[in-house]
DNA sequence: AGGCATTGATTGTTGAACAACAAGGGGATT
DNA sequence: AATCCCCTTGTTGTTCAACAATCAATGCCT
């Protein structure tokens, strides 16, 4: 495996991720060329590469000779993102091997839910959360699934950054992913599918829900 | 809905897809990054986001301070591709609403496909065989799902222009569609989508043994 | 012949420049 | 006073030129 050093593009590009994800910059908030640039100490060039990335990737928007924008995530961006969560994660969870590697990621991301959750650090449950489906997309062995999906989940956690109350985003489902990761370790595939099925209505109801409170 | 101008990147972008796709661009090749910029006659910061995009759907790849290259399709690359097709594919027919909108569109390319085959023209049989699969796609409605499966057709058909025999390659999959596209006007989304799985393994297996008697 | 430094070429990144375009303000007209 | 048009102003879109960093190959020395 070749390590390949970052590049000042994609550096750049993780820290605004963060900032974006974080909410330290809001949706629909317009990002200026020249001052991001001067902020974060790269050139208008490679910032505007950046811009290409994350657009990409669904967290900006670019509007033509208007500038880019943080993207703001409607109902419909909702609708869509569960609509591809379960298109995907449940078959693939249908048709895993229970002693794919992958399982031990699944396995790691519920520890670290738990104990983050200890602590009240809901922000972390989150993204443990999100690792724990990101690790059941990854028992299909598809690189190209697995890297659309990372896609798909950072959108949604753009979402989530414009919802409080974030205990009640992420607790309920720690120990549903417990139980889901112990039906597929007992080869009971099928059902943890249903369980996951169950899984992503539920928190659709709930995210949509949160959104509709917000007008 | 706005329109939106294309924009001399996305513009280039297009033409050098089509120069990829097309085989004019052989597989391996290194685009330098000056030569080409003069070639297309645009300056070399557009073309390095022109780069960016290509590299994004999978049709160049990037090697850190040695260059772009156009992307060289590897058995592990078609193993992927159907096992995403297999996984968004199937549950996308068998969920279907068989008064789908999108059934018009594999209707069209049905039409499309034995109307090129017979001209002979077995690579315009291989654009409407795609459409129609985009077009299964388009029956889950989630726009995320296309413009995944858009850029996973796109690495396909770059494999496929390695291979030769475009006939053995579309040809016997035209009323194979036409079958699956019956099925499902009939209601009968379950059968149509075994049929569309047994299609994808044995497309994969054609498109194997071609690829193994290139070495 | 083999290892190593030098050289040449290409990419990575920056800064400045100018045209194209959008938005807002001011003035003239009705 | 309200409306329309033009113009100013700021921003993006694109290009050009330059330099540092890195890679590949050449040729030299041992």
């Amino acid at each position: 495996m070749v390590i390949e050093p970052p590049g000042l593009a994609e550096e750049t590009a993780s820290r605004l991720r963060n900032d974006i994800i974080g909410g330290s910059l809001p949706p629909g908030h317009r990002l200026s060329e020249t001052r991001l640039a001067a902020d974060l100490g790269v050139s208008r060039n490679t910032l505007r590469e950046v811009f290409r990335l994350l657009t990409r990737e669904g967290l900006l928007r670019h509007e033509p000779n208007r500038g880019v924008f943080v993207a703001v995530p409607s109902m419909a961006t909702i609708v869509d993102i569960y609509r591809v969560r379960r298109l995907i994660e449940v078959p693939a969870l249908a048709h895993a091997w229970p002693r794919h590697e992958a399982v031990t990621r699944m396995q790691a991301a519920v520890s670290k839910a738990r104990a983050a959750r200890e602590e009240q650090d809901w922000r972390s449950v989150g993204s443990a959360n999100m690792e724990f489906h990101a690790a059941i997309v990854a028992l299909t062995d598809s690189t190209r699934l697995q890297g659309f999906f990372a896609q798909v989940i950072a959108e949604l956690r753009l979402a989530f950054g414009l919802l409080d109350s974030p205990e009640r985003l992420h607790e309920p489902y720690i120990d549903r992913n417990g139980e889901i990761l112990d039906l597929l370790a007992a080869g009971q595939q099928a059902r943890a599918a249903e369980v996951l099925a169950a899984y992503l209505d539920n928190s659709e109801r709930v995210v949509l829900e949160a959104f509709a409170r917000l007008g």
